[in-house]
Parts: structure tokens; sequence; C-alpha cells
DNA sequence: CACCTGACTATGACTAACGCAAGTCAGGTG
DNA sequence: CACCTGACTTGCGTTAGTCATAGTCAGGTG
């Protein structure tokens, strides 16, 4: 526990790592809601622009079995809407839209993407560039307060909670 | 495909999203390698500080089972490296120590925390606050180019690669 | 040298995620 | 009215992720 040169600072009480645990922690009931690579990719779809059904499951590479399902859990929990729509001469279908929730996601996927691209990619780099459509400048996800970019030793975490909370389940 | 007006502009052959597959995409290859709900929260205590493997299963609240394959395979991906140490009067012992390959994950683990902490807390709101160390502000995951945010409607994603790379496994 | 402790490994069982293949079903078209 | 198509559902088998419990193993302590 002397070598923490590369974690975050713990404040309070969160400073004895042995006093509590973290069962509220939103890291895993996001986990819980897109803890699959289906689920992942649905959601790279969406941010490409796909909302019908056999579209996701042909895009992503998954059988429309698990894209139903994957699908039906994302709406249910919010990230997608189900609506109607109806082309000219067709009979009307749903499409997958995504709510707010589900777009407010993008920094977590992006950023599994720019790590992907650093880390995984070998020698090609990333397969796809991202840049501002208003400017034409590069886009990185970052971690940072108002003023500069922070890195993880620099990072101070503070409980909002109390140490009885901490214990309970 | 009218209807995109939350999705990100795609550039070039991009555009026809029947004409190609993101196959070689780094948010799947990410995936692969931090699907799990155990890898994730392993890199949480990771930055918070932990490096012992009995601090890993017991903090994360998985089985020492567990804990071991997630730690072998994460060390293979090269997120951690095995590191003997040696406490006085103690015999040498193994750590996992976060590589930069590790380390460089924390924006999208903080960008899901963010997320979990607007959408699945409910009332209380995030149980965990972040701040620069250095300053005391508030800290935030955001996708950005230098000057601004950049939300998803104004993403624009251009290929790196060749339509005949597009088809290809 | 018996004991303890930290770091694992082993066994067994259950569930979730996924693929493949086939079936259903509603409504519009010829 | 037979057919087609988009949007699913169903059934089956495999693998991966997880838990619970118990066992091993190395080395330092008393």
């Amino acid at each position: 526990m002397l070598r923490c040169m590369d974690a975050a600072r713990l404040d309070g009480f969160l400073a004895d790592r042995d006093t509590w645990r973290a069962t509220h922690c939103s890291i895993g009931k996001a986990m819980d809601v897109i803890g699959t690579r289906s689920a992942v990719l649905i959601l790279r779809e969406a941010y490409y622009g796909t909302t019908r059904f056999d579209d996701f499951a042909k895009r992503v590479g998954i059988t429309e079995a698990v894209a139903a399902s994957r699908l039906r859990e994302l709406t249910a929990e919010g990230l997608f809407e189900r609506q109607p729509y109806k082309e000219p001469g067709q009979r009307t279908r749903f499409e997958y839209v995504l709510t707010e929730k589900g777009r407010d996601l993008l920094p977590a996927v992006l950023a599994l993407m720019q790590w992907g691209d650093k880390y995984l990619q070998g020698k090609h780099g990333a397969p796809i560039g991202m840049r501002d459509d208003a400017t034409g400048e590069p886009v990185r996800v970052e971690v940072r307060s108002p003023d500069r970019e922070v890195p993880l030793a620099e990072l101070r975490l503070t409980p909002n909670f109390t140490e009885e909370d901490a214990s309970r389940p």
C-alpha cells in the first residue's frame, strides 16, 4: 500500500480501503446494463445511425435471437425507445431510437475505441478517425477538470456517503 | 436512414452502411479484453491502489478462482505486470501493478462510472466524487476536440482503411 | 518441526451469452 | 389469395463467467 504512485488519492474514510466495499458502485451497475459485447456493439451501430432490427443483427454480426434479447433489454433499461414508423406503401414497423440515456454512453464507448485503437490494432492504427464536424479538429476522450486533462495519480476521490452506508448491502 | 438526427456523420464509403462491416473495430476488440464485470471491477480496484491478489478478490467481491482467472488474463494482455516484492521479515510475494496500457483504460472506466452516477443511482447521486487534486475542480470525462466538447451529432467519422479491407475478415 | 498465512488451484454446479437452424406472423404486393 | 419480407421467436448445443467449498503449497514464525 506504500507503492501507490499510480493510483488515485482516496479521501476521508475511503483511504482505509479495508473498511468499506464499493457495493453501490456505479461502475458495477453500469456493467450490469452494458456488460456484454453485443450490447456495446449495438450501441456502436446506433451511434453510426442504425435503427432497424435486421440492420442491427446484420451489421453487428450477431444472430437475430441475440439482437432481439439485447434490444429488448436495452429498451427496458431506457437506452432505446421502440418507435413506430411507416414508409409509404409499407406497413407500420418499429425502429429503435437512442434516448438521451443511450446517447450519454458515447464517451464510454468512444473511450473503449480510443484504447483499442492505441493498443489492439497492431501497426495499422485506428481504422476510423474521429473529427469535430464543425472545425475539422481531431476528437479525443479525456478525463479532465475545466482547465486541463487530469492523470490518474492526480485524481482525488471523495465519499458522498457515510461510513455506515459503506458497510451496508 | 433519413432520421439520423442523433447519429455521427459517416464520411466516404462509410456513409453507405450496407457495404462494410466493422470487423476490425476497436470497440469489439476492447470488449474481448475487458468485457466482463469482474475485469472492469478489478481495474477499478487497481485505480484505487489495490495490488495484492487477496485484496482484489475481497474488495471486488468475487471468488479467488475468478480473481485468479481475470488477473491471469489481464496480465497476459499486458494491463498488469506481476512483480515480486518483499516486505521485511516476509517471504517474497507478487503484486499486480498497472501498466500504461492498464492505466490508459481510466477514461473508459470513469465514463462508465459517470454514466452510472447519472442514471443508475436514483436520488442519492454519485457515491464518490472526483476532483482534480491540484486545483480542487470537479473532474469529468468528455468527448472533445481541442476547443470544445463535441456532441454525437457533430462527430465526423472518416475511414483510415480501403473499401476492399472493409469486406475482408 | 509444527503451524500460519498469502497466494493460489481444484471440483462441481448453475446461468448467461452466443451461434446455428428453423418456425411464426402480420401486412402489403402481384 | 398465394407469396414475400421484415421482425421477430423457438429449440438446441456450446462455451464462458460466476459462486461455493475445499485443498495445496511455499516460506517465515514460534
